[in-house]
DNA sequence: CTCTATGTTAACAAATTGTTAATTGTTTTA
DNA sequence: TAAAACAATTAACAATTTGTTAACATAGAG
């Protein structure tokens, strides 16, 4: 199954809604639309979105006041913000930056230009979002924390046996000979093949013989 | 004294290049630059720029292979990168973009809109690394206070001290390399790797041994 | 049953980090 | 501005952890 990602529309013109909701939803985006700021934090709060696209002219709260109000908003404050402004604005650029945008886009609207910026934003923060993190039955390995939790205790190890494991553990199920770890943990350093055994034994010594099989003749893998 | 901002300009034309320099000199930021993709990665490589400005139209490697190779190099990937494209090439801003762009400016050049983007710019990139306050369990630091609470009570570190802790707690339980900390808190100065030690060991003493863990071969994380 | 790949153990070597104290540089204070 | 206090760095060495190997044991395929 896809996530589809949720974007909010805020913009006090019922057509621009209309447009922008059609072209958005063709993408596949879940939209949801305000068409006031009031509305857009109410929004905001209950549907956590992905994205908030944000007009900088509306009357009563402008975009950018709005946008210092959702900064405000625990789950929103790392939410993405794109503001709409009128063409070369320069200084509601500034301003827009000011309050925490994370893009903007000139109207007239161009619906390949806007998507493109929706793509590119949606990616780089699901980039930082990516995790070093490998949850499997009752293990779970966090390559940048250095940490194994193995039955909800955090236990500790080495540097050659936590790579090695989280090698393993890349792709569950799958054999990987001795050369290919070798090759990756050791960087076709000259060792023994006894030298991996022991260290399996070491993580096996930690976390239970029954995680990682010995396939005779080919290698090891890593099994729930 | 006032951070130079450093500038990387990529540009094929000769003529190109001095226009920006001496705009963006005259602005106050430091400017390197390179005629060619190659050249781009390796002035990149060695003076880690706060934001490269990248003409797309160029021969041999591209704008935007220039760009995704850049994104490559691990201390560049989240470096700031401004393309500079032929007016309305749809095209481009699309791939520009997938590519990882944060910016581009259309061709002809008008110098003021380019420094008010660059500003524009390079203020979020700075508002993004500006968490002023951390609050983690017993400790508080603030790094705009140069203040550090330990256990209700406030206790004074020297500058390295402080800025060492305070790195490792912008992500906690994230295991930092000595070769990040020395990036961060040295600059690239050339200093033993026992420094880092003797500091790490003066901050144990200030605020109890458990809170930095030592992951031997790796590196050091703040945990609460 | 035999042969070979793997498991186990313990000893050792190597790598990494911790600690102390001395030295040098920098800032503050009288 | 000199003295004092503080901060940063390093060398030397200690302590600890990690990595590797040899030697031998064992298991399992054929």
């Amino acid at each position: 199954m896809i996530k589809k990602e949720k974007i909010l529309l805020v913009d006090d013109e019922k057509d621009i809604l209309e447009f922008l909701s059609y072209n958005l939803n063709k993408e596949g985006y879940k939209i949801f639309t305000a068409n006031n700021g009031e509305k857009a934090l109410r929004e905001a709060r209950e549907h956590h979105p992905d994205l908030i696209i944000l007009d900088v002219m509306m009357p009563e709260i402008d975009g950018i006041t709005t946008c210092e109000k959702l900064r405000l908003i625990p789950e929103i404050k790392d939410t993405l913000v794109l503001f709409l402004t009128a063409r070369s604005e320069d200084y509601s650029e500034l301003a827009g930056f000011n309050a925490g945008a994370d893009d903007y886009v000139t109207k007239p609207i161009k619906p390949k230009l806007l998507i493109s910026r929706i793509k590119a934003l949606l990616k780089r923060n699901k980039s930082k979002e990516a995790t070093s993190r490998i949850e499997l039955g009752d293990i779970s390995i966090d390559k940048e924390k250095h940490m194994l939790i193995y039955k909800n205790e955090e236990l500790h190890l080495a540097r050659k046996e936590f790579n090695l494991l989280y090698y393993l553990m890349t792709i569950p199920g799958k054999v990987f000979t001795r050369e290919d770890i070798i090759h990756k943990i050791w960087k076709d350093a000259v060792v023994v093949d006894r030298t991996i055994d022991v260290h399996v034994r070491k993580i096996r010594e930690k976390i239970g013989s029954h995680h990682i099989k010995t396939i005779k003749g080919v290698g090891y893998k890593f099994d729930i």
